[in-house]
Order: C-alpha cells, then sequence, then structure tokens
DNA sequence: CGCTGGAGTTTGATCGATCAAATGCTCGCC
DNA sequence: GGCGAGCATTTGATCGATCAAACTCCAGCG
C-alpha cells in the first residue's frame, strides 16, 4: 500500500510551511484566503487526511468518547439502546467524534475500563446509560475529573441540579400523563396503571404522571390505590401481570413498559385500549399506542452537554405519545 | 490531572533503558528474568499504561474494529445486533482490541467513511453485518486490501470459498430442519413454512432447511408447495402473515422470523404450536419455540477469522432450537 | 527616518512510543 | 591470547501532527 501523505507533503505542494497547513486545518481564519486556496488544493489533490493518532498524541485530545455496552438489557427495550446509539454515533460523527464501546461486568471493572481508556488516551468523555440507584461510577468519575453524561437522572442520592453531573432524561412523568390524558379525553375513566413495584426511580416517575392525570380528573385516592399495579417483570411469564390486571376489568391501561403493555393487552384482548412506554417494535406489530421517548433528541442533548461548559448541565425532554 | 508516567519514568525507576521497558511488554521473552522482574515492579509500583495513541503512530497499527451500526435495522431483531455487539466487544476486549462504531446513510458514504477511518489509523480492520446481495463495500474492501469479516454469507455474486472474503453465517438450513423435525417428532405433518417473498439469501435458505426436513418426511411436492407461504413482512401490520396462515389450519408453523411467528401466532391461538427464528424476547414472553442463533460463537468466531491467516476463511454456525 | 505593532508565516522542539542499528559482554574455540 | 557468535541492553532516529517562539513584512505614526 502506498505511503499516505503528511501535512509535509501537502505543505511542498503548497509551498508553504507544515504549520501553515496545520492552521488552514485547525484556525482557518488566521491564514490568507489565498493561502488557504492553495493549501485546500493541494489537500484535495493528494488526497490528504490527518493522521487521527499522531494529532492526538500531541494534543492529548481523542475525540472519542467512550460508551458503555450493557450486558444485563435483554427486556423488550434491549432495541431502545440500539436505537440510542445508532442515533448517537451519527450525530457524533457530524461532529468530529467517534464512538469506542466497551463493556465491564461490574461497575468496579467499569472503572478499571475506563482508567485504561484515558490514560491510553483512547478516550476522553464517557456517556453512561442504565445508571441506577447510588451509582458508585458517578463519584469516581467526578471525583478524577472525567467528563461524561448520563443518559438517566441520579435518583435520590445527590442533588439533582449538581452542575458536576451532567444528564439528559426523559420526562416519563410527563409521557405517562399524556398517555391518561388521552385516554381519559376519550371519555375513560377506570384507567389502571401497570407497572413495577415501588423503588425504582423511573418507574416511580412514571406512576407519578399517571396518578397526577387521574387525581386531576377527579379520581378518588381510594380508587387511585385499587388501580395502581405493581408487579416483578419476568420476561418468561407475562401472566403475573396480565391476570392482575384483568382482574380490575378496567376501561384502559397505561403500562411502564411495551412489555407490560403486551402482558395487559394479551389478558385484555384488542378492545380494552393499552397504553406502552418505548415504542418497541412490538407495540408497532400489536397496534397499540405507546410512549416514544426521543432519542435522537437525547442523543443530541447528550453532545450538547458533553462539549458546552456553560449553561444548564442537564436537559429533561418530553417523550411523545405514539398514538394507534 | 497529574502527569502520566512514560516509559522513560518506567525505565529510569528500574535504572534500564526506554527500549528494554518496551521489550518487557512487547516481547518479554527476550528480557533476562531478573531485569523483566525490575520493570514489571517498576510498572506496577508507577501505575504506568501505555499511551496508546503514541504507540499506535509508531507502530502503525490501531488494534481497532471497525463496526457499522445499521440504520435500518427498525425491525424485531433489532436486539439481535445488539446481543452480537455485545459479545463481540467482551471478546475483542480479552483480546486486546478496541471496537470503533459508525454508521453511513448508504454504501459510498460508508465507503468514504472507512477510507477516513483507515487513513486516520483509527480502525485496522472491519466487521460488516447486514450484508445483501450485490454488496459493493465486498469488493471495494477485498480491491483496497482491506483486513475485514462479514457476519452473513456472500449471496450469489463471486464464490463463497473465496478466500479474499472471511465470513462468518449461522446455518438457517439447519436451524430450520431441526425445528420443522422437531413438530415431525410430534406427529404433526401439516406443518406449515412462513417466509418472506423468494429472492432473499437467508429466507430462501432458510426455507430449503423445512422443505427438506419435509421431503424427508414424505410430504408430496403439491402438499409443500401449498404450505409454503411467502409474505412481505410489515412492522406495521401483522394481518397478511397471519391471515394467509390461518386459511391453511396447519398443524403447526415453522417462520422466517419471530416477527412472522408472532403473527402466526395471534392468528392462530397458543394450540397450535408455532416457531419462530431469533429467540428475540417476545417468542420468550408470548412462549412459542424459536430458533436462537449463537451470537458468542459468532462473535469469537469473527475475530479468529480476523486474526489468523491460516485455516480456513468462513465458519458456518449452528443454531440451537430453544423449545418452550 | 526609525520604531512599534500586528498579521502572516516559518522554524525547532515535542508528544510517547517502537524500530533499526550499535554496543557491551560472556563464552567457546582455535 | 585473540576472535567471532550470540545474547542482553542501549542509543539515535522516527512516526505525523501541533505548540511555542521566532521571524518577515508592511502599515502607521511621531
Amino acid at each position: 500500500m502506498r505511503r499516505l501523505p503528511t501535512v509535509s507533503d501537502v505543505a511542498e505542494a503548497a509551498r508553504v510551511s507544515r504549520q501553515t497547513v496545520s492552521n488552514v486545518l485547525n484556525t482557518p481564519e488566521i491564514v490568507r484566503p489565498e493561502t488557504r486556496e492553495r493549501v485546500e488544493v493541494a489537500i484535495r489533490r493528494l488526497g490528504y487526511r490527518p493522521h487521527a493518532s499522531a494529532r492526538r498524541l500531541r494534543t492529548r485530545v481523542s475525540a472519542t468518547i467512550g460508551v458503555r455496552l450493557d450486558p444485563g438489557t435483554d427486556g423488550m427495550s434491549g432495541a431502545l439502546l440500539d436505537r440510542f446509539l445508532h442515533s448517537l454515533v451519527e450525530q457524533a460523527d457530524a461532529a468530529g467524534l467517534r464512538v469506542l464501546l466497551y463493556t465491564a461486568a461490574d461497575e468496579d471493572a467499569e472503572i478499571r475500563t475506563v482508567e485504561r481508556l484515558l490514560d491510553g488516551a483512547d478516550v476522553d468523555a464517557f456517556v453512561l446509560t442504565s445508571t441506577h440507584y447510588g451509582d458508585r461510577r458517578i463519584p469516581w468519575l467526578i471525583e478524577h475529573d472525567v467528563r461524561f453524561v448520563t443518559f438517566g437522572r441520579p435518583w435520590g442520592e445527590h442533588d439533582m441540579t449538581d452542575r458536576s453531573h451532567r444528564w439528559v432524561d426523559v420526562d416519563g412523568n410527563a409521557g405517562l400523563r399524556e398517555a391518561t390524558t388521552s385516554l381519559l379525553a376519550r371519555g375513560l375513566r377506570r384507567i389502571a396503571f401497570l407497572g413495577w413495584p415501588e423503588g425504582s426511580g423511573t418507574g416511580d416517575d412514571r406512576r407519578a404522571g399517571w396518578r397526577a392525570a387521574m387525581t386531576e380528573a377527579g379520581t378518588a385516592p381510594e380508587v387511585l390505590d385499587e388501580l395502581d399495579l405493581g408487579v416483578e417483570e419476568d420476561p418468561h411469564d407475562l401472566g403475573v401481570g396480565g391476570s392482575a390486571v384483568a382482574e380490575l376489568a378496567p376501561a384502559g391501561v397505561v403500562c411502564a413498559s411495551d412489555s407490560l403493555a403486551l402482558a395487559a393487552r394479551l389478558a385484555l384482548g384488542p378492545d380494552v385500549p393499552v397504553i406502552g412506554y418505548d415504542d418497541t417494535p412490538v407495540a408497532r406489530a400489536l397496534g397499540f399506542a405507546s410512549v416514544a421517548q426521543p432519542l435522537e433528541g437525547v442523543a443530541q442533548a447528550v453532545l450538547e452537554l458533553l462539549r458546552s461548559d456553560e449553561g444548564p448541565h442537564h436537559r429533561l425532554l418530553a417523550p411523545a405519545l405514539v398514538e394507534r
């Protein structure tokens, strides 16, 4: 394979110095227009492309984002991460950033991996998904002054407005409120909520959205409690959630996930409207409504927060109800 | 942030030269054991980690694999790629390789991206998924002497035994044969096939597996043709496949995908056994059997083919039927 | 006329590693 | 005793880019 052209080759061809070529690439505004033009022609003619590793060595910037690929996500929303990743890579690319994947069995292993990636100058910022209660990675990253953004708010623990922790999240509360409202608008009153047991941040947030909309519509507290179902999600058995919701004989159901919605749908049949969460292919296939996360928007927000130092350090995006 | 230790720092601490430290890391067998020991102690004490970019600049090897994240895969098997990616990253990490993602809108854009990644020494090998009939990327890669492996055989076009194209694939034919045989073993005879219209490599391969098993069991050709359904898959409407398969009133159905299996299942009810393909969460949730691709095995095979120059240049793996 | 300042460009050093060649050392053999 | 072979280690150059400082013009001004 032929030797690739370097800045020096371009410099020679354009009869300028290496540094001027470098300037044309990095700070074109300080180069006189006619010189710049000459260099740009030479770049195109030689098919020059900067050598990323050489640049990284010198600048100590890798322009690469590390993203962890979670092991566990074997649920129905595995495709969710997939779509998010796709948007992220697409937009990162447009911004001249690369996306490097890594995995780790547990948090400690992840911290070691992160250390390795940072020291090797492979990666200079991280995007974390599926943060959870008491996540040990967050304080470690903050303490080591590592740039990162999480997709998911910090539940509990430290202050949500802490500027050292940048995060982007989707407003599940608003999502369920909208879902519930849409059923209320159809004249339905007895709308059940099928979610997970209390204790998970996202789950409780979604539940609260349903409660708010129902309360606003004048539902009595004891009815609300009756209609509120929290079940452990079991990918191998939809029965639990299904039979529980069938017993209530609700006029409609809003759910914390599409797989719960699937359980409800199968138990209740197509005549009782069911609304899921995440708008997975299952929802599309079975034709029930679902709350869709704006993943492109999340990806965009993540990149913006990673790059800027000013402005807000967190972003809460509204999901959209996909009616069917 | 403190300055990271370099080879020179380690060399000084161990009272040897830079090169000896480098040798301990890369070719430990040529270093005298006691010297090696001293250097290793210094490495641990200083917490030294090689600077990946510096090494890449010098060696022109990036130890990074580029993987394209497809845009289209919005079907039910999007999670498939996800699981494959996870295995790949995990195993690549164990082998000291990194995985970099990229996207591209079309094949030409992908070729340009690949060029950029290669020239920037960001990536030195590629893994391509979802190869299709007449894929222009393959000849380009071969011609430019780029190391790559595809997950998916070359359908049609050039010789499947061509050593310049390394590939790994799953034997869908064997998978459907096994699925069909398992239903035959239960005493069922009228087993339908629900797949895509003829013309797709994977689809026809799976169909052929069903045909082989059925023919072996003594099914007459005209019955076979009657039981053979090819429908366009439409994620928004399962009706087409469902009503077609219901009309046949089969004793069992084997399908080319889980979403087709879902359509069959919904149309026929839980009493007619249905077998899907890909073992997605939907199959698990609804409790129908499915042919599972051995994705960890695929990832392992991909890495083996990428690394070795000897031995076979392609690998066909057998899937496993997951009964339920 | 000479001095200052700034825009535009060039020069030399550097990032952290590995390669290629040179050096020192020990051992065996004539 | 001298010499070549072979092992272990060191030295100097290099990969391709950017940084920091130096240099060259030329306009503006007292």
